[in-house]
DNA sequence: CTGAAAGCGCTAACAT
DNA sequence: ATGTTAGCGCTTTCAG
């Protein structure tokens, strides 16, 4: 591989403008640059990443760490991010923690002695000082989708609160009153929000709260569903805080011949593809997912060019409720 | 960050010592050992990839490219092959091709001038010389999903051709005698074996072969389907030969309240959410789409370590019929 | 078994 | 505007 010495003996100069034409460091004679770009191109010289690393520089690349990169909501983001990355000329390094804190941190510890310049995650855990760690070394970091408690990073959010309440107040105004909410058992910051919006509402409206924990610990969705079908008063109308649980409340619902709407409405947290194909449509909260990718991806690059603000940002996103015929509604029209 | 010399200095020893306990290159006696590992311990240190890929080193890292990593299928792989590689100490440089050549083309060249040790790659072009760059460069490659003619690569493919003819045979089983093929108009590997095991059996059953294409080119699923529809004889089930493809023809089934099976038998390449979902479920193939992702970073990893063939091999796998209902047999029942 | 020195390719700092 | 030098942290080579 052809260094930037070969590039300077070649274009008969010294190594220092080769560097400033490849980096635009500084001014350089036209004549100059002209000789460098040919030689350049004549040699097929190519920077070497590592030798600019070692001299205290950063890698253009970006870190990534997500809980898993196989959940569709991810999957979509983290393309969104790597696409954004791309084009500022940044590489990403993704890593999945599998919800594992430890695994998160190991991830983390190695992208900051890879030097990478920039961290984007969605922490799992509550143990943050591997970000602290980052911070220190001058990475900035931006959290997507949790935030990140007493580490200094930008975050981009939603507003899951905002989301579970028009949810569970519009069930309510389809006379519900004994509404369900299905939540994993994890403490995991966006379920909590969902939930506790679901709540308030509830409590505000003096109708009965009724969160069910699904998961590991507190057992199956149709288990819990099960329960609950046969309690009195028997719920008619769920919330799904999460994309998966409202997967499996669906196939046990029809598994169970349950009529939805009649016997049960639904309304799901994200939108899946089966939800606009089954009969009839289920309701979903809807995420700007690749928006929210490009945007936490340009968050990070603001960041990388100098171009943010001294204190850290927090950005919240609204969500869109896409109405189809589970909540109720008939189809194309508005609630009564 | 402290550096290797600084653990010399604390341990009392030369760095050369150091370094060979690091990386165990050398023996050396217990008590220099110790000494090593205490003072390693005791500052935190952490060897720098850089000056190590600086000094003609591969960095620890795998590229990755595919066509979408938002596309279910890659997500999924992408996520196998992440853990697989973390487990084997190994980072994950993911980059998303958007199924153009020339993306892909700078994205190898990117990876390579980055030194990653190895490329797992699913190919969406033709002009291949970017891989044999890598070869040149010793950085062995995999490809995924796809060949890759004219180079020396390892391969990791499934057998679409049989469960092409599989899917086929099993309509014709049901009585069918025009079976609509839908494809991609682009020249996609997967898809043109797809349709050419289908093919072949129509013509061995004397069947009319009935291949349509849909994309940017030949038109969309829905206009393509009502064309079909409408033409004598009408067809009787149809073939989709991508997950994407399977999705819309169902929803423009349902639009038209078609019904699947008795008007219209449908089986899809993929397995989906949905596919489980609706009423009558929809028959599909199957991919072990997380075992291939194993699958294919274990033969890197493999190479890795130098325990591969001198040559380079083609691993196939195959697939699963999914039985569900769209193909007209009855719940949980073997076709007659 | 251990240490000292050279240099991988690049750029900051200085010199011209 | 351009060239020269030193050194980033590591490992290869050679001496001890």
């Amino acid at each position: 591989m052809p260094t930037l010495a070969d590039v300077a003996k070649v274009a008969g100069v010294g190594v220092m403008s080769v560097s400033r034409v490849v980096n635009g460091t500084r001014r350089v004679t036209p004549e100059t640059e002209r000789k460098v770009r040919a030689a350049i191109r004549r040699i097929g010289y190519e920077p070497n990443e590592a030798a600019r690393i070692l001299k205290g520089h950063r890698a253009r690349i970006i870190g990534l760490i997500v809980p898993d990169l196989a959940d569709p909501f991810f999957a979509t983001y983290a393309n969104a991010v790597q696409e954004t990355a791309w084009k500022a000329g940044y590489m990403t390094l993704m890593a999945a923690s599998g919800h594992r804190d430890e695994v998160e941190r190991r991830e983390a510890e190695i992208m900051i002695q890879r030097q990478v310049a920039g961290l984007l995650v969605t922490p799992v855990g509550f143990r943050n000082d591997h970000f602290t760690a980052a911070r220190r070394h001058g990475i900035p970091i931006v959290s997507f989708d949790r935030p990140l408690e007493n580490v200094d990073a930008d975050s981009l959010l939603v507003d899951n609160r905002a989301a579970a309440i028009r949810v569970t107040e519009h069930l309510i105004e389809h006379g519900h009153r004994n509404i369900l909410c299905l939540a994993e058992d994890e403490k995991i910051f966006t379920l909590t929000e969902r939930v506790s919006g679901y709540s308030d509402v509830m409590r505000r409206a003096r109708l009965p709260v009724r969160v069910c924990l699904v998961g590991s610990v507190s057992g199956s969705v149709s288990d819990q569903l099960n329960f609950a079908l046969h309690s009195t008063p028997a719920p008619t109308a769920i919330f799904a805080t999460r994309n998966v649980i409202g997967v499996e409340v669906l196939r046990e619902l029809q598994e169970q011949s349950v009529q939805i709407p009649e016997k049960m409405a639904l309304i799901a947290f994200d939108d899946f593809d089966a939800a606009a194909l089954v009969r009839p449509g289920i309701t979903v909260v809807r995420q700007p997912i690749a928006e929210l990718g490009r945007t936490a991806a340009s968050m990070l690059l603001a960041r990388l060019s100098g171009n943010g603000q001294a204190e850290s940002s927090r950005v919240v996103l609204s969500t869109e409720l896409i109405i189809r015929e589970s909540c109720g509604c008939r189809k194309q029209s508005k609630p009564a």
